[in-house]
DNA sequence: AATGAATGAGGATTCATTCAT
DNA sequence: AATGAATGAATCCTCATTCAT
């Protein structure tokens, strides 16, 4: 009954992270959005109850992508394990990027807002654990230099992410250089 | 006799840089501007013709100082003269974030713009040679590993000035503990 | 077999007539009135084309209850009989208020709201000259002052109905309170 | 310096208080505003920075010219202190209905709003406080019929503000008249 | 030259109403 | 007949930019 749809949540959440990611939140008009959908801009309160509301969603589903994933990893190896989580983000295109944009949300406008953001902070912290679990774990066995502060080696692992993958090399074989080079750096041997 | 001088193009200038860190290119608004100065809002038409022209000028400004600092190392020592150009980068404050904002800009609507869009462009690209330059350098004095793609390490480098110095480290140390890294990774040797 | 009746012509108009007087002719919206209602907010089209008619036919609705009560009232004992009206006015509730939205509906867009409009405005003169029947009765039989205009003793009459109970008096007995003050004012004798 | 204002702040009030008598709070529109002033819908936003303020702004003016007057009411003499409030309050044309809009303002939204719903609500209980005073005063003085309840006095009193002046008598007279039946009532003496 | 005021284009959002199932 | 979805018009508001003094 009732007419059908004219395009998805999904497809709606695809198109916002895509323009999200090319015009930023400011730039991210739902006049944009909606000229990547089928029907009228009006259309859109359908699904959601403003922009506030469809940027939180999609940084939402963004953030139960990557902990999907790195809940699955196994954590028994540690160093596997980290290498596993690199890959996971660096395939996770600009997950960094999109999720910066919590500080743009008011989560006092909408309990829907207020929700995705909590989860999104949550997932944060999750994902915070369990790095430093396994850097610790890394420590221990032996395999980080204990000269080197562990804040340092964090910040370098995590702007990792963001290297530019500049030879197109497929999301596994590029986050296993860069965790190669994170390692053992980039001087002769 | 002229009414007397609101503020200067520098201040103009300077306040821009501290507005568009803090708001980004599109919370950058020309009142905002206007309140961090002594005139009128209209007065800032008198040295820039429009908010493009302002954030173009403002982005070559820090192209400018950089390229003036970069021009000035000494390229002999090739590792010497990385760990300078990353010290220099990385006390360039957020160097990447506000030259990203060219992408807001279109080039079509100004001359100005478009002549500082391009004075931009030429500077990365002489920045590029240069790292170019020191990277070939590197490797042939082999300093560092052949086996790493050139572009793997050059993407390495230039992201490392973007890592946050959460331990609040003085620009050159942290900038030296990243080089550290950057050449012998965080393993244990 | 077509499907069950969502909701009842009387439902609606019962329903309206609550959130007309809660949030006002233009705080009162179709979608307000469907949630009280237990179908969609489109079955409401398949009773009344628009909102004016809803509106229009609410306010039909009150004047037609009020005509009905005022034509039984045995007008041979005229004071009595205005006691009684006033009883009647005092007890439907917001007659006036109800009825004052009739400005905001406009009469050319269905022919509807024309008729009812129409009525309305019979039904308003109507009562008029039952009143005006009864006051010159009144001033006949020298109950009232012949020295007051009737304008004002009309004027000041009708309005007696929006004086607000803040006692909280049965509607029969705020209203002979009413009637009492109206007739003997509120001086000592 | 700088261009010659379209309209004044008083102009725009008084043109804000006019629409709202005749199309309510939510029927009036800043469009409908504009229009009956000479420049664009947006240069209102110079003197107001949103519609709740207009409306605030213009409560706020009818609230201060009444208690204006009322404060220079001689209240020596109760009953005609209590004839000239009445004659001011029906002087002030729709005191009630403009007052009333202030259910509408959030005043959380804007400092100035809330301002100026305080000084309402100050206004209001001043003007409570002076008839009740009155009331009061009449009540011992032998004025008023003690077998009356006073919220009924007051609430006639109130009321009669707002009785249609029909007769188009100059609010003087009309005053006299409506506090002569308030007192004395319409009957037969 | 400096400025205060004016303005139109653009964005978010709401709502009555219409469509298509 | 009932409905869920679609939609365009209308509204508030912001902002870069222009005007006139």
């Amino acid at each position: 009954m009732g007419r059908k749809q004219a395009f998805t949540r999904t497809e709606l959440l695809d198109n916002t992270k895509k323009l999200l990611l090319e015009y930023g939140y400011d730039g991210f008009t739902l006049k944009l959005l909606s000229n990547t959908l089928v029907g009228a801009r009006s259309t859109i309160y359908q699904y959601y109850s403003n922009k506030e509301e469809i940027v939180a969603a999609c940084m939402k589903n963004i953030m139960e992508k990557v902990l999907h994933q790195t809940s699955q990893v196994d954590e028994s190896g540690c160093m596997e394990a980290l290498q596993q989580l690199l890959t996971i983000y660096v395939g996770e295109s600009k997950f960094h990027q999109l999720l910066s944009y919590a500080s743009k949300l008011n989560g006092m406008t909408s309990t829907q807002v207020e929700q995705d953001l909590q989860f999104i902070e949550e997932g944060h912290i999750q994902l915070k654990e369990q790095l430093n679990r396994l850097f610790v774990c890394a420590q221990k066995e032996g395999n980080i230099d204990g000269n080197i502060p562990l804040p340092a080696v964090i910040a370098v692992f995590f702007n990792l992410i963001d290297a530019p993958n500049m030879m197109n090399l497929p999301a596994s074989q590029w986050s296993k250089l860069l965790f190669q080079i994170w390692l053992g750096g980039v001087g002769k041997k």
